[in-house]
DNA sequence: ATATCGTATTTTGTATGCAAAATAACAACG
DNA sequence: CGTTGTTATTTTGCATACAAAATACGATAT
């Protein structure tokens, strides 16, 4: 395949992608109203491409649209992360039963070396660490699956519950039983068994509902 | 709640559902190609809105862009369907489990009714009422899960299959089997257990998946 | 006859302008 | 002091105009 082809994006989908980044980055926080000619100005392109981003984005969910009174960044609640976790254990169990049948050695293999990665993580008690190589973890075996449709979807669920900001706060107990979860998902992994590996993701999910929405209700104990 | 509010559609919108109509009911087939201007004297609408609503279908992904080489309709591929079905599987399962807690008992009766409709439908061998029906009591069954999300990734992946356009052959032998398992999905709802129902309908849409993969490639034979 | 180059036309991409709606500011009134 | 009404300002929605890219077409050369 020809990869020396010309990539050129337009300038709605360049809009589309900053905007994204400035609500992952909390530069536009949840709820904040979207100002057309100012953010204009800040970015410095006219209207007609910053609102079709914005109409993008907005089926996207990450935007919420008021006829006429313009655009402000949605706010995902409690609720939403109660709905959308349920389907991501679905969602993550199909994903970790296709990877079992579908993965090439060398990316099980690949998985295995974050996983212990993720251990001394754990063990030294670094937390962002451990999230990110947890996160690529799931991700890892997620793509695993080689469904696009089933990836596409469930990250950005993912995206939705990580906006959410609710999986920062986690206690010693719920820590190491999501560590020996994966203990044993990485184990089903290797042996290859759908069935196991379906089970376990779908129970890992579970653990990490109660987590999540356990600490939901004091968001002011960070870290 | 107030229910009587002034409910005003953004111009966008409406040529987006008008686009989505056109796109469902084959006026824009498969491939075609959406020309702007040509778009714009039809709708009686200027190219901004037009613009706006492209990009919302394209994030839909009813529609597929080109830089600079406009929007043409995308065409869903049996290897886009052979990737949609299994997650169908898994979330129709999940609002099922669902939908045995949490839906009213009238909207059970109600999903009583139309299976006994269904039930006549398919003794007189009227398929196109068949499939209505059919098609509606997934649709409460998921709806009655209570879980918008879910209802709405639901919604969209059914909506891919069906612009398929590969479910209407049908054999005498699969149409008796998907009928039976109707009838167990019923008794299972009705007698509100979770894991029959969750099970039993992952089973049926596998049916639905040998069913629908096995009849493509022989798409000339239609109903 | 075919291939290649250059030009004309069409089509998309972006910017701007104007109208309508919403918000803000403020005065008059109870 | 709060409430309502009026006007000014801001902001969004839509249309149009202009620029850039792609496509179509034809002429010329081989």
């Amino acid at each position: 395949m020809n990869t020396n082809v010309i990539i050129r994006v337009p300038l709605h989908v360049q809009v589309a992608e900053h905007l994204r980044g400035m609500i992952d980055g909390r530069e536009l926080p949840p709820g904040a109203r979207l100002n057309e000619t100012e953010l204009c100005n800040n970015l410095g392109v006219s209207r007609t491409p910053l609102r079709e981003a914005i109409r993008t984005l907005a089926t996207e969910g990450l935007i919420e649209l008021q006829p006429n009174r313009g655009a402000m960044v949605s706010i995902v609640t409690r609720d939403d992360v109660t709905e959308i976790l349920p389907i991501m254990a679905s969602l993550e169990g199909l994903g970790g039963r296709l990877a079992a049948i579908n993965m090439t050695d060398e990316k099980v293999s690949k998985v295995r070396t974050i996983h212990d990665q993720m251990i001394r993580h754990y063990l030294a008690h670094e937390l962002l660490e451990y999230f990110e190589t947890n996160r690529l973890i799931h991700e890892l075996i997620t793509e695993g699956s080689g469904n696009y449709t089933l990836i596409e979807i469930i990250n950005s669920l993912s995206a939705k519950v990580r906006r959410a900001r609710f999986s920062a706060q986690m206690t010693s107990e719920g820590w190491s039983k999501a560590v020996s979860e994966h203990e044993e998902i990485i184990r089903a992994l290797e042996a290859r068994d759908p069935n196991r590996l379906e089970r376990i993701l779908i129970q890992h999910v579970e653990t990490k509902r109660i987590t999540i929405l356990g600490t939901i209700d004091n968001p002011t104990k960070h870290i």
